[in-house]
DNA sequence: CTGTTAGCGCGTTCAG
DNA sequence: CTGAACGCGCTAACAG
């Protein structure tokens, strides 16, 4: 292993130039500058970051809480990651990933051992026990989700009732003068997960301010089977011309399906809102129109405020609870504008 | 923050003592013990990662280098993060991510910096060139994926050749004498992935040893009309009577749909195998006759053998390259047997 | 502008 | 069986 101090020698200075050259905390001359540069490129070092974290007690590195649902719609958890190391690594921080199946331990675990400087945790029950515990850390934290009670904690967010409002809103344009939400999975619902509720209150909102009735199948197995079973009691209940929104990601396709069987064509026959990634809407035959829920736009915005978190300097925003807005996009399956 | 040296004041010992009661490393008399483990409980005392990296020269971390294949098939991924972050937590060690756009840099980063004790690397290419910058770090590398010169490093894969014979033996078994393979994605053949070629090779052979014909549609978009497309040109080759074999997972779901808008339903008119995970073969209708590809058993794989190497004691396996026996599961989609 | 020095918290050798 | 002392490689305060 080479050390600074092996690029001290190299260089002829003494091992605290060579970290001053590396960290810029003081000015060092364009000389001696470029020695210790080029010492350390001929002897290709490294700071040990062992060294380092116990020196300056910052570890360059980000925690992440993820949970792996078994077998449920984990698709839409990857972007979050992939952004989520991007943003780190523009910042020249590394991720460390723990699962959620650790629960409270594993938050302790981060801040007690100081195996990272801050804290990601996604997938945010409304009443979350986990909260409390993040809350008490050393390191600050960030949720991408809203609990019930986020108990000084920053959070990130889709504005879900945005979202609701914009599906409802879209169908409602569309000439449909009623409209069934073809709810969430039932994992989702019962581990209460806010957003469920957020939805429905943003597309209730909506439907009152146009003047359409508004009802509701839920939950719904994102599956043939239960895309099948919820399409139908959506056309018992309302009838041929009635407007759908899937706010249920996986079961868009399913429904989407279902339809067609009964050759009811969306966008000829029916309107069909999905709330689900643009790349999924686009994907299907035809192209669904969607509200998206930009994962990406929302990992950024929370590694945005976990920085300015990090840096002492900065203000923190003031706001703790911070709700993307969703985007809808009109694509096939809007019926024409009565 | 609370050190091992407050630990030892609130037990009447000295802090070395703290250490080798956590350590084990020489024996302690039961009454000192259990006073340094009330005081850590006392006080919910943690060691200091870096400290311990720094003196220990072991971070209790495994670097954990993926792809996150722009739009592709990142569904696959999860299973195996998920069963390598398990498995390192099952030896007291974390996962620290690191995305392989940072190419052979993040290799030499992680074991420069001493951030890990080993990696972990997926999604190998046939002449990766990250393979030599790999077997030339100071920490132990497995590879998930097989390429072409492994330069002296252990591989972990699917044996994909054993897949490829299963797949062409159940379809021969089913009475076709014309089977056609509707190749993998453009994406991973033109990336040079040797599963490829190690699939067809063993696919080739099982059409050999039963005596049928066997061809093969490649590139195939996964999606509806490229599988529209590679099943209109597998059945217009060779007829209705052919066998189909899918060995890019999301294209099976399209190709099964693809047949059933041509009123073919496969376990009755066609026989269908494809290659993919047994939740997928499940989820659709009809289930479809698979041959897994075992994600969890191949990454549990991978870290026995990592934790073997760095187990300076144990002797690591003799055989570099270690592949797992695929799966066959008969479902719907094979014909009855003639 | 640069060098010297004192820790950071823990693992481990050496005395006892 | 236990304690004292050293050093891991680096940052940052202090001294010139």
């Amino acid at each position: 292993m080479v050390t600074s101090r092996d690029v001290a020698r190299a260089a002829g200075v003494s091992q605290s130039t060579v970290s001053y050259v590396m960290s810029g905390r003081r000015s060092i001359s364009e000389e001696t500058r470029r020695r210790v540069l080029a010492a350390i490129e001929e002897l290709t070092y490294q700071p040990n970051a062992g060294a380092r974290a116990l020196a300056s007690q910052r570890t360059q590195v980000i925690g992440l809480v993820v949970r792996f649902r078994p077998g449920a719609d984990t698709t839409g958890l990857l972007p979050f990651i992939e952004t989520i190391a991007g943003c780190a690594r523009a910042e020249d921080h590394d991720v460390l990933l723990v699962t959620a199946d650790e629960g409270s331990e594993g938050l302790t675990r981060l801040a007690g051992r100081a195996l990272c400087d801050a804290i990601v945790m996604m997938d945010i029950e409304a009443a979350d026990p986990r909260i409390p515990v993040a809350a008490a850390l050393r390191v600050p934290v960030i949720l991408i989700g809203v609990p019930d009670d986020n108990a000084g904690l920053h959070c990130v967010d889709v504005d879900f009732a945005a979202a609701g409002r914009l599906a409802v809103g879209e169908a409602a344009a569309a000439g449909h003068e009623r409209i069934v939400v073809i709810g969430h999975a039932p994992d989702v619902v019962t581990r209460g997960i806010n957003f469920v509720h957020r939805f429905e209150e943003g597309a209730a909102e909506a439907a009152r301010s146009h003047g359409v009735a508004l009802e509701m199948v839920s939950p719904v197995e994102p599956n043939r089977a239960g895309a099948e079973a919820a399409v139908a009691e959506a056309l018992h209940r309302g009838g041929p011309r009635t407007g759908l929104v899937v706010p249920n990601s996986p079961a868009v396709q399913p429904v989407l399906q279902a339809l067609l069987d009964r050759r009811l064509v969306p966008g000829r026959d029916v309107t069909l809102v999905g709330l689900c990634t643009d790349a999924v809407a686009e994907a299907s035959t035809p192209a669904v129109t969607n509200v998206s829920l930009e994962p990406r736009d929302v990992s950024r915005r929370a590694m945005q405020i976990l920085f300015r978190l990090l840096d002492r300097a900065a203000e923190p925003p003031a706001e703790l609870v911070e709700l993307i807005p969703p985007r809808l996009t009109r694509r096939e399956t809007t019926l024409p504008a009565p």
